[in-house]
RNA sequence: GGAGUCAUAGCUCAACUGGUUAGAGCGCUGCCCUGUCACGGCAGAGGUUGCGGGUUCGAGCCCCGUUGACUCCGCCA
């Protein structure tokens, strides 16, 4: 047995009793006489101190410990000295006083600190097993842990079964880009890795399954973010024979056990619901941060007989003036005004005004373009007040929205407006467009996929081509501003489905090609069914308080997709490709 | 595919307007130290300033290129 306790364990109770621990060593503290050593373990710290006159051998050895030598120590707990005891750490009541030393490996010097901040995330990646034993890194792995023991809990006593469906899987022309799997005993032919078990679930719904669900690696080729990553994990459900509201009060009381077992915390619910369209026009996005308010306020009817050219051209074309209220941002800096105006452009505005309310007055290259009314009524609709900074957003709806969506961010980001690190805003998003049309591919194209059930009321005008404004039975459930999960009603006969590939431009052809095993098994009785997936790495983000996804994954690719530990992708034997039937080009 | 920021000792960072031998803290090495917990003291080692080119009497600093990292836009059913 290498240990009777681990490291987070002894505390006054214990004193007295011989005890062994096992670890890592964390830091010494040498006084020539006696000396010190913290002892470290996945669960915590335990100060070791070693006594030359009572164990002079085992004292002669500690002088050799350098910090993450792995040793075996023991020793009788006592309680400290009066005076000494560590409030900072768990077990600083007590010490162990050695009485024996077993180094059972040593360690070189280690390429970074283990107990500061290291900003050479390369470095950390490379050695991430050396990364792993920073106690932060485990507290993350912890939590994750918990997310998914909870789910496993929580929807086994719902009735889900938890059912793996195939990572090697079909490549569909329509969603992220995939990667690729060259099959050796059918030659050029190719797997795609699972993007999503999607079609997979759905088939189990044909199958009778009813519940299903699978903690899902999904595959995505494309360029990651801050809070996004090429490899990712999905709590993945779908059942049949459900509606809209079954799946958001699951997944409450889901979010609910998560947070109670992660955050210790109970969350409110239900959460509050936004259409999308709400959503954008109040807040400028499709998953708005709840935790501060400056809202877009419409200004289109106050400004309807303006002269100002840039509101008049707008509102002439169909467009509308929309205004956000930074309170106290009247201070704002000309550089920062120039990257909320850069912010702008490059989401397509022609520009960014602004009114800073300085010293009782209204500063402005535009004010003067205001008749008196017109600030009466600004001041009254916004709420101005001395300090404030009113930025305007004047262009067709959908820009407008995006751009003052955007720049409420930004001035968030600058001012600081999130001040309580532990609040938390869950919100519902109904009612998503079911298309958009893609005017690079000149098609239009699914906003969330091509199962998306188009409501019922909607049905209409996806018969009559007006494909712009059906919208569809989705949801997304929202947390801080992060999707944390979404999800739809499927569609579940075969005409409906047929007509959906038909829109996005996938003829009757390659619909038997590409998705004649989902056509047909909507023949044979396909139950009503929908479900949701929820992305297990941003909500261990949000749970643990965490920017980077990367520090919520044991070994977690870079930017490029590339694995600085084991250094892949890496290039393999001609042998091997041939064997594949497949060639490098010539570079 | 596009844009921004960054790259100086093992790590975290300095280095004024382009100007002497590129510094500090931590870490490391050696010696000393019997109640520390960021232990302390003394001494020391450690640098192709990512790489390549250019401008200049002189480049860590300016210019061009390149590589890499991170972040953002596009993209992410």
């Amino acid at each position: 047995m290498y240990r009777t306790h681990h490291c987070n364990e002894l505390r006054s109770s214990n004193v007295g009793q011989e005890v062994t621990l096992a670890g890592w060593i964390d830091s010494t503290r040498d006084h020539g006489g006696v000396i010190f050593v913290d002892l470290r373990d996945r669960e915590g710290r335990t100060q070791i101190v070693f006594r030359p006159e009572e164990y002079p051998r085992v004292a002669a050895t500690a002088h050799t410990l350098r910090n993450e030598d792995v040793t075996q120590i023991t020793g009788k707990v006592a309680r400290r000295v009066d005076g000494t005891q560590n409030p900072k750490l768990a077990t600083g009541e007590i010490e162990v006083v050695a009485s024996s030393l077993n180094i059972l490996n040593r360690s070189e010097i280690l390429p970074f600190p283990l107990d500061s901040e290291v900003g050479n995330e390369d470095l950390r990646l490379a050695y991430r097993y050396l990364d792993l034993r920073r106690p932060a890194l485990v507290r993350n792995l912890k939590a994750r842990h918990q997310v998914v023991k909870v789910t496993r809990e929580y929807l086994d006593r719902n009735g889900y079964l938890e059912i793996e469906t195939p990572v090697l899987s079909k490549s569909t022309p329509e969603g992220a880009r995939e990667f690729l799997v060259p099959s050796r005993l059918i030659p050029h032919h190719y797997y795609a890795l699972s993007q999503s078990p999607q079609q997979y679930k759905q088939l189990l719904m044909v199958g009778g399954v009813e519940r299903y669900f699978q903690i899902a690696k999904c595959f995505r080729d494309e360029d990651p973010r801050a809070d996004r990553i090429t490899e990712l994990t999905q709590i993945d459900l779908e059942a049949s024979f459900i509606e809209r509201e079954d799946i958001v009060q699951l997944i409450e009381g889901l979010l609910l056990e998560i947070f109670r077992a992660t955050r210790g915390v109970d969350i409110q619910t239900p959460f509050p619901r936004l259409t999308y369209h709400q959503a954008m026009d109040r807040f400028g996005i499709d998953k708005p941060d709840l935790r501060f308010g400056m809202e877009l306020v419409d200004l289109s009817d106050l400004f309807a007989g303006s002269q100002f050219k840039v509101f008049r051209g707008a509102l002439d074309n169909g467009g509308v003036v929309k205004c956000i209220n930074a309170k106290g941002f009247a201070k704002i800096t000309t550089g920062q005004i120039e990257e909320l105006t850069n912010l702008a452009k490059a989401s397509d505005a022609k520009g960014l005004a602004f009114i800073k309310v300085e010293a009782g007055e209204w500063k402005s290259p535009i004010v003067k373009f205001f008749v008196e009314a017109e600030k009466a009524a600004l001041k009254q609709k916004l709420d101005v007040e001395e300090g404030d900074l009113l930025l305007f957003g004047a262009d067709r709806w959908e820009i407008v929205c995006t751009v003052l969506g955007r720049i409420r961010l930004k001035v968030a980001e600058i001012q600081q407006l999130i001040k309580d690190p532990n609040e938390l805003k869950f919100l519902w998003v109904f009612d998503f467009p079911l298309l958009a049309f893609d005017p690079a591919e000149n098609k239009w194209s699914s906003i969330h996929h091509p199962f998306t059930r188009p409501k019922r009321e909607d049905l209409q005008l996806l018969q009559d081509g007006d494909y712009g404004q059906v919208r569809a039975e989705a949801y997304d459930v929202v947390l801080n501003g992060v999707e944390i999960g979404g999800g739809s009603i499927r569609i579940h006969e075969q005409h409906l489905q047929a007509k959906m590939f038909q829109v996005l431009g996938i003829n009757a052809e390659q619909q038997q090609k590409l998705f004649g095993h989902l056509l047909k098994a909507f023949t044979f009785g396909a139950p009503p069914h929908g479900g949701i997936a929820l992305g297990v790495d941003r909500l261990v983000m949000l749970i643990t308080r965490t920017t980077n996804i990367r520090d919520v994954i044991a070994f977690p690719k870079n930017s490029r997709g590339f694995d600085l530990l084991m250094d892949s992708p890496s290039e393999v034997p001609e042998e091997k490709l041939r064997e594949l039937h497949i060639q490098n080009h010539k570079r």
